[in-house]
RNA sequence: GGGCGGGUAGCUCAGCGGUAGAGCGUCGGUUUUACACACCGAUGGUCGCAGGUUCGAUCCCUGUCCCGCCCA
């Protein structure tokens, strides 16, 4: 066996191992249709095509290669199908902006050049993610690795495109959307966020027409009273009811405005009561404009510019019209003065500017007949989503959801296959990748629609499309529907409620059966991660490692070191008592300390020191193997566990059995939390602490067959281990794997190893309460000889004492173990009877505290579970102040369960394990008490 | 305004009907031959506040105050 350094280092291990698991393939399903093996099947969120790694895929890889690799380990024929979205308006936005910087714009391309530009780009670029999430350890199938834009998954966007075209769920219309001045396109409603922000409530006066009377009204964007084809009051309120049916006169075009009356709209209690109505770029004033048959005046261009209708406002950007019409009202007389107001700014999600309303023509979807079987799936359970809070935000979600508006005005996208007829005015919807005659008259002198469409309309598809849809494939016999569907709840809207519609819809059948959802990663003080705050962490930093100075100037780009440094800084508090740098963590300890976190946590706060622990926790894995390897020579590792007739290794077999059963079920669960926590604290605390220092003295002791036994016992526990851990830490326990004693015919990676189950371990409920004994017992003599300040090195002449024989055989058998782990004093412990009456009775300080066993110095006594440990000490008073403490806190516990028992109607009520429970407690609580009483007395009377 | 979460040890978070847990931090000790990326021990909480239900509430209910997020 070969020797293990010093320090986990994880560097060249993960290297390593990342390109052998590819050779290797232990990564790909099998398409082979009769597969007796249950399938495990998880559709990956294509990450964008234009992306690089960032926190969110860390986790998302993370949570899901633990899926997968248990799934895998488990005997599942698993596939985790990965992929890249085209992401339409940020691929497009990322090339034109390359263009920029040589001066040029798309439109100096030309549709087809520009197209072939993304394409280079995305040859060029395109892959660098899947290289990253490799270094993550994530064992995708890559060679089935699928691209939104391919021709296959686009083949399967014109099919949906048209089936729900025929079925009448897709149709176009001219109505009010969200129109993205920048990037000039259409939005939908997902893709604006509204803000709050402080502008102004600017009020200015209309003159009545053919009167000296003005009516006032109030708006915050002054520019679009060039739009305004009304003017509506209450018609209720009695301060305007002789204007009802009059005119105002517009001060800058030759318009009159109707003054409408309208209890919809208007409420009397604000401003003045007077509301103007500019139907073609307000939602409110839409509604109303249909209500009245308002003419509908756009008076934007598409690039945010006021158009030909604005008289001498046309050209000038929207901004700027608004300060130059408020300017005109004010030289006109008209302005009324203005007031802060708070207001909601849609921004666009893409380019941040501000939407406008503006009527359009687009194509929709109609969502209510694919929403309603969409909900129906979880309500009734087929689809279960977890945590199970989300349920209710997808069922308002999809209980009040609009017509999806899939066109935008881009070119990078599926083309939508919808075809214009010159000749005869059809519109043809088509199956093929280019239409050459009108559907209706036959004419060759058709137009394809310019749009394209929604991004989210092709990843909607992405359950089935990536295995052949709309051809029935085996593939999708096999792998549909998917098993879970694990993403950030920040796109349950986006893309996990239309992939159910779409899956129910086109294969009758929710797309997956279970839908995981994690939260935001997010900085250590709990703020998003943005560019803006300077508080981005590339996740390759913390596995390669980085200067500090190197991470911020990525984090905030441009900014001055010393300013990035600070907010970074401010942002991981943790971080900034680290020196210059992180150290390299390695993949395992940040995969680990991803999967740490509940998922049901909105908001995950990383933490650098949190990584560092888990990185720790890699180091106590390679050094405990690199302590274990030189006594498992000879060793052999069956599949079942080896024969164990001692207290430790029946306890640890037993600790083995249930740290599977609860690693297991938290993952089952999607409660990560719960498995990395159980399986750290059984390596750790539990075969760490106890187990290796146990088998010490055995390993140096001379009895060949307990040898033998704990020999066995460790390296079969410890290969258990390292395959429990693997979907974790996949590097370091492939790895170590490969140095321990393994089963005959293991498989040639770990990640084809089978998991552990509740057969691997050997439950020992005996073991594990006499084991829980045996650990109370020596740490009470190690609370007690730290209280006492008694030297590490020097050995202490123990002695125990218990009235109950099987307590004082417990004691006997784990002499050694209690000598090693107290360092007693050779001939101790010694175990023994409680003193009868008659021997304690000669001496006044009745061989309590003194003169026990022969030992005539005075001795620390404490009681654990009924067992009397007594230690020889010198100073009395620190004796009296400890026991003072103790006693103090049991006597609060006991008159707590006095009171408890005392009442009638507990006796009576509560659950009779309760009670008896509660009883025991009591009475070992007393004994303690009473023995801890009567030391302190008798300490007291002999100082 | 509507909805959904959350307020538990100095920090970050588990627990959610039977006398409060972890990691990190803090304090004290240790060159114990796997690991100082370690070991041993200790300290630390009226479980946001007020009511109610219950034999019993951090856990359930009601109200209330803060803090997030989503949708208007």
């Amino acid at each position: 066996m070969t020797e293990l350094a010093k320090g986990y280092e994880p560097k060249p291990i993960e290297a390593y191992w990342e390109k052998r698991w590819i050779e290797l393939g232990v990564f790909a399903a099998s398409d082979e249709l009769p597969d007796p093996r249950p399938r495990y099947v998880l559709p990956m969120p294509p990450p964008n095509v234009t992306g690089s790694l960032h926190m969110g895929h860390a986790l998302f890889c993370t949570l899901e290669d633990i899926l997968t690799r248990y799934h895998r380990m488990a005997g599942f024929c698993t596939l985790w199908q990965p992929g890249i979205d085209h992401a339409g308006i940020a691929t497009q936005t990322v090339v034109e902006r390359q263009l920029k910087r040589e001066g040029k714009t798309r439109h100096d391309l030309g549709r087809e050049a520009f197209l072939e530009r993304v394409w280079q780009w995305k040859a060029e670029s395109g892959g660098r993610i899947a290289e990253q999430q490799r270094a993550l350890g994530v064992s995708a199938d890559w060679d089935r690795s699928k691209f939104t834009m391919d021709p296959d998954l686009s083949r399967g966007v014109r099919e949906a495109f048209c089936r729900l075209h025929e079925e009448g769920l897709i149709y176009r219309d001219t109505r009010l959307v969200h129109w993205d001045c920048e990037a000039q396109t259409v939005l939908s409603n997902l893709e604006v966020d509204n803000e709050p922000a402080n502008g102004e409530l600017f009020m200015f006066a209309y003159p009545v027409e053919g009167s000296a009377e003005q009516l006032v009204v109030a708006t915050t964007r002054p520019e679009t009273m060039l739009g305004d084809t009304a003017v509506a009051v209450h018609p209720d309120d009695a301060r305007y009811k002789h204007l009802h049916g009059k005119f105002l006169v517009h001060p800058f075009v030759d318009r009159k405005v109707p003054i409408i009356t309208d209890a919809e709209l208007v409420d009397m209690t604000f401003g003045t009561g007077a509301v103007k109505v500019t139907p073609a770029h307000d939602w409110n004033d839409f509604a109303t404009g249909k209500r009245h048959k308002l003419e509908e005046l756009n008076i934007l261009n598409l690039d945010g510019k006021m158009n030909e209708r604005c008289g001498a406002f046309a050209g000038l950007d929207r901004f700027v019209a608004r300060k130059a019409v408020k300017k005109a009202l004010d030289e006109k007389g008209l302005a009324r003065g203005a007031k802060p107001h708070e207001l909601m700014l849609p921004r666009s999600e893409r380019s941040g500017s501000v939407v406008e309303p503006m009527i359009s023509t687009q194509w929709f979807v109609k969502m209510k007949p694919l929403a309603d079987p969409a909900l129906e799936a979880v309500r009734t359970g087929e689809t279960v989503i977890i945590p199970e809070e989300w349920a209710k935000t997808y069922d308002h979600f999809l209980s009040n959801i609009l017509d999806w508006c899939i066109s935008r005005q881009l070119w990078w996208g599926h083309r939508i296959p919808a075809y214009y007829c010159d000749a005869c005015g059809q519109v043809t919807v088509t199956r093929d990748e280019k239409l050459v005659a009108c559907g209706g008259c036959g004419a060759a002198s058709i137009r394809q629609d310019e749009d394209v469409l929604d991004t989210w309309f092709s990843s909607a598809l992405w359950p089935f499309s990536t295995l052949g849809w709309p051809d029935k494939t085996d593939l999708l016999e096999k792998f549909y529907p998917a098993s879970d569907l694990e993403t950030g709840y920040d796109i349950l809207f986006f893309w996990v409620a239309r992939m159910m519609m779409m899956g129910i819809h086109f294969m009758g059948k929710p797309p997956f059966k279970r839908v995981l959802l994690h939260g935001l990663v997010v900085d250590e003080t709990g703020d998003k991660m943005s560019k803006v705050k300077g508080n981005v962490i590339d996740p390759l930093d913390l596995i390669y490692g980085a200067a500090f100075d190197d991470v911020v100037q990525k984090a905030l780009p441009g900014a001055p070191i010393e300013e990035a440094l600070k907010k970074f800084k401010k942002a991981y508090p943790s971080a900034a008592q680290m020196g210059s740098g992180f150290p390299a963590y390695g993949t395992d300890a940040l995969r680990f300390t991803l999967a740490s976190y509940s998922p049901q946590a909105k908001r995950i706060p990383l933490s650098p020191k949190k990584i560092e622990g888990y990185r720790h926790f890699c180091n106590k894995l390679w050094n405990a193997t690199r302590f274990a390897l030189p006594y498992l020579e000879g060793a052999t590792v069956g599949s079942s566990p080896p024969a164990a007739t001692q207290l430790g290794t029946r306890w640890i077999l037993s600790r083995l059995a249930s740290t599977i059963e609860t690693v297991q079920r938290g993952i089952d669960d999607f409660r990560l939390d719960d498995s990395t926590q159980a399986a750290y604290r059984f390596f750790w605390n539990e075969l760490c602490d106890w187990y290796l220092e146990l088998s010490k003295p055995v390993f140096q002791g001379s009895n060949e067959a307990a040898k033998t036994e704990w020999r066995d016992v460790l390296a079969y526990v410890l290969e258990a281990s390292l395959r429990l851990l693997h979907p974790f830490i996949p590097f370091i326990t492939e790895e170590l794997w490969h140095k321990v004693p393994r089963p005959d015919g293991s498989a040639v990676s770990l990640a084809l190893a089978p998991y552990p189950t509740a057969a691997t371990g050997r439950a020992d409920l005996e073991a594990e309460r006499e084991m829980e004994i045996l650990m109370d017992v020596i740490g009470q003599a190690r609370s007690m000889r730290t209280e006492h300040q008694i030297k590490p090195q020097l050995q202490i002449d123990l002695r125990l004492r218990s009235a109950l024989p099987e307590r004082r055989a417990l004691l006997e058998r784990e002499r050694v173990a209690i000598e090693v782990l107290v360092k007693t004093s050779p001939g101790f412990p010694r175990i023994l009877a409680t003193a009868p009456q008659s021997e304690t009775a000669g001496s006044a300080d009745g061989s309590i505290v003194k003169g026990v066993d022969e030992d005539v110095r005075y001795q620390s006594r404490d009681y654990v579970r009924d067992v009397e440990v007594l230690l020889p000490i010198e100073e009395l008073d620190k004796e009296i102040e400890r026991l003072e403490r103790t006693l103090k806190s049991d006597d609060k516990d006991v008159v707590a369960l006095e009171k408890k028992l005392a009442l009638p109607s507990f006796a009576d009520k509560a659950p009779k394990e309760v009670v008896a429970q509660t009883h025991e407690e009591l009475g070992l609580k007393k004994r303690r008490l009473a023995s801890n009483r009567q030391s302190l007395e008798l300490l007291k009377k002999a100082k």
